[in-house]
DNA sequence: ATAGTCTATCGTCGATCAACGATATAATAA
DNA sequence: TTATTATATCGTTGATCGACGATAGACTAT
């Protein structure tokens, strides 16, 4: 019984945004910071803005971070329940 | 201060691992089995043998699967320790 | 030794990823 | 309006992934 289980690809699919080094790197520093921030990531990673982004907005798609506008720069937190979700899923694995 | 952190890289490791659908497939159908299994494992998913021998092997080398050589065929069981960790990792993020 | 079975490895190919620089977009400031 | 700042998006390039069929390797049985 070849089972697509939905849980299986929900889980797939956090571990695979939590597949990169950087992007854990971002989630820890999120949670340090204990909310928001954007531009300071860039300057604490070593990789380009446009990289930084880019895992952003993969962290973002696969719901582990949260994105709000905030005048002229964007403001990222944890998606503390998406994180929730995953930590359950591996758990139940 | 780009941390190279160790546990950045761990964890990343053991999600990039996860980070396919077949693969949590194959893991929860390991520990539903109780034990070690193999030639079930291919008539139980939808890809060729050969794509569920590279999907161990990328289990096993993420340390999240054991194989021993069991007469003609392998024996795979889940890598508790290496799960386990993986678990304290994702907990601890 | 030979044949049969099970599984890993090889070689290939198209698809996706990761990084970058350059550019576009959105908002504030002058 | 124009300039400035902050960030996302685009386009490109090389690297890695994922799947397959074919083949090789290891073990058992005859």
């Amino acid at each position: 019984m070849p089972k697509p289980s939905k849980d299986d690809s929900a889980l797939a699919g956090y571990a695979k945004a939590l597949g990169h080094p950087i992007r854990v790197q971002i989630m820890r520093r999120l949670e340090g910071l204990g909310t928001c921030q954007t531009g300071s990531l860039v300057e604490s990673l070593p990789v380009a803005q446009s990289t930084v982004s880019e895992h952003l907005r993969i962290l973002r798609e696969a719901g582990l971070v949260s994105g709000e506008v905030d005048g002229p720069r964007r403001c990222y937190c944890v998606n503390t329940e998406g994180l929730a979700t995953a930590r359950r899923l591996l758990q139940d694995l």
